[in-house]
DNA sequence: ATGAAAGCGCTAACAG
DNA sequence: CTGTTAGCGCTTTCAT
């Protein structure tokens, strides 16, 4: 309409309303004491004004943010966006809102984004994983704000863990084929540095495979994470083609395993009947593919609503050593194993 | 380790350095002139102090907060997710961060939204989809900041537009089968009033049936959105217990439509030989899945690309006018249509 | 190449 | 219930 002029201050809508800019502020608080008079006043005032809050003020003066930082892999990923609407849950009753980062899967893009986040001086963080570079690690431990590491049992933590041992997970399948009398197993993915979870997943299969007696040797690369179904497809190709007589396979993901099975049906190569297919995370995809993929459950939102509670629970001085809290993933035995 | 000393500011590191915080301040700038020898003194100090820059005081003195705010109905979602790297890559050269909300799929949600994060002072601000509350439109309105809506074509646009027409794409698709002679054609998918991107596919779908004077009331509910694989799948058993005659299918996205081929192959019912299907998207899975699904690709991450560029132009004051970039969706012929 | 003074817009602290 | 004063930690502006 007019000039662009200046957006409005607390300034100007206490001018308006005829009040001092104090009660402005009480206003646009819940729990202060303004008269329904004067505060409905205000806020009329504001809204002719068109006035919107500034944070970045409030924040300065305040010394409090009221967000709570979280880093994910990816922001297209089932199990992790669940991760952070347990978290978003469980801190929205505390007014505390959610700043998103995403790492792409890689801890040197994590060590900006930690220290990106740290400028923004947020009340808590939260990682997903607990491997991080020597300037990350001094980054978070200097921070003086709760640390979360999710998704992974580090056996340093910075501060505070919600997780599981990926090793030990991938070794309930293992476990869970041998008793069915498999012994011919393959593993398909963690191959790269960067994946620091599904290389722990693939530590754990040579573990268990090795424990139990077994060769240990039908490892098939599949790329950098995020893992694709092609790329578990073209894995899975592979794998029929050098090791035929394979009687299992363990995918890094529900994803990879989802791309394996599709491979399967173009060779017209049955499942489980001459190769049983699992993968890891119980995606949507797992209950509904032809055939259900057996997987294990490592409960997202339930991490995410665990790690929120703790968050709440430090900030509120009623936790005060590092916590670790294991979510053990749980087998989900469907129609592509045996 | 000590007492939990108070985090330190630039003055601390100025005076364990030697100069004043002014030096400080341009010394963790790029373009300032600090002498070399000056510089590698703070940036020692700093890190002798585990100091890190206070953004929230940076931004309420510069005025300047370097970021952009993007909404997108879900964080796990691959399209949204690629027009949010698209965007990302394109603010990069140029130091703006993405700050990402969420709104469910909820316009109410999204109020919320828009409204916290305009709190925070972003220097332009990203929409998905061009329906709003009417008081977030006036919050838009008066942000006096650019204003992006992205994946639709609103009639009356807040601001800029990059996106294509929800309805037309359809079209694009029923004109595809209706020219392969296919004439009985159901849509599953886009009941829920939450959904406008959805329900603009739905009311494209009706209109073009109405144009080729065929019948457009083989319509399925899916539920709300994200309408799930499986929600796809109960829908797909719905049209073949009801309307069994039915010789294509469109649905709302590929995810159901996924679901739509896995009901097919549990009943033995050939895809595409005794029914076509089709989704939207061109989601990783619609070019895997047996048989591959024929769908319409949106060219997510070229929105978020071109959105990028309209904001730093419109920054830079190259672009005054409010733009519309119309990136149309391209159909994909795959094999689960004839 | 560096410094001094002032102030961004809000709210803690202390009145009354 | 409302107001006054001061200052959060930076950076703009103007010096030198």
């Amino acid at each position: 309409m007019s000039t662009p002029r200046k957006t409005p201050t607390m300034a100007d809508v206490a001018r308006l309303a005829g009040v001092s800019p104090m009660t402005v502020s009480r206003a646009f608080k819940q729990d202060a004491s303004v008269s329904e008079h004067t505060r409905s006043a205000i806020l009329e005032a504001a809204d002719r004004l068109g006035y919107v809050f500034d944070s970045t003020a409030s924040n300065l003066r305040s010394q409090r943010t009221d967000f709570v930082a979280v880093t994910i892999p990816s922001i297209n990923n089932a199990n992790f966006a669940d991760t952070v609407r347990g978290l978003s849950e469980g801190l929205k009753a505390r007014g505390l809102q959610i700043l998103l980062g995403y790492t792409d899967y890689d801890i040197n893009e994590e060590e900006r984004l930690i220290e990106q986040l740290l400028r923004r001086r947020p009340e808590a963080i939260v990682l997903t994983g607990g491997r991080h570079t020597p300037r990350a690690r001094r980054l978070l431990e200097n921070a003086s704000i709760p640390v979360i590491e999710t998704w992974d049992l580090p056996e340093t933590p910075v501060g505070h863990v919600v997780g599981f041992s990926n090793a030990a997970a991938v070794r309930t399948m293992v476990d869970h084929f041998v008793s069915t009398g498999i012994e011919r197993i393959a593993f398909i993915g963690g191959d790269a540095d960067r994946d620091t979870r599904g290389t722990d997943r693939r530590a754990g299969f040579i573990a268990a495979m090795t424990e139990h007696g077994l060769q240990a040797d039908r490892l098939i690369a599949a790329g950098a994470p995020p893992i694709s179904m092609r790329e578990g497809a073209d894995a899975m190709g592979r794998l029929l083609n050098d090791l035929p007589d394979t009687q299992a396979v363990i995918c890094v993901s529900d994803l990879s395993a989802f791309g394996a099975l599709t491979e399967c049906q173009r060779r017209g190569v049955d499942v489980p009947g001459q190769i049983s297919v699992a993968g890891f995370g119980d995606y949507e995809i797992a209950n509904i593919c032809v055939p259900s993929l057996t997987t294990l459950n490592p409960f997202p939102r339930e991490i995410g609503t665990r790690a929120a509670k703790l968050i709440l629970d430090v900030l509120d001085g009623h936790q005060t050593e590092p916590a670790t809290i294991i979510v053990a993933p749980e087998l989900m035995r469907r129609h592509s194993s045996r």
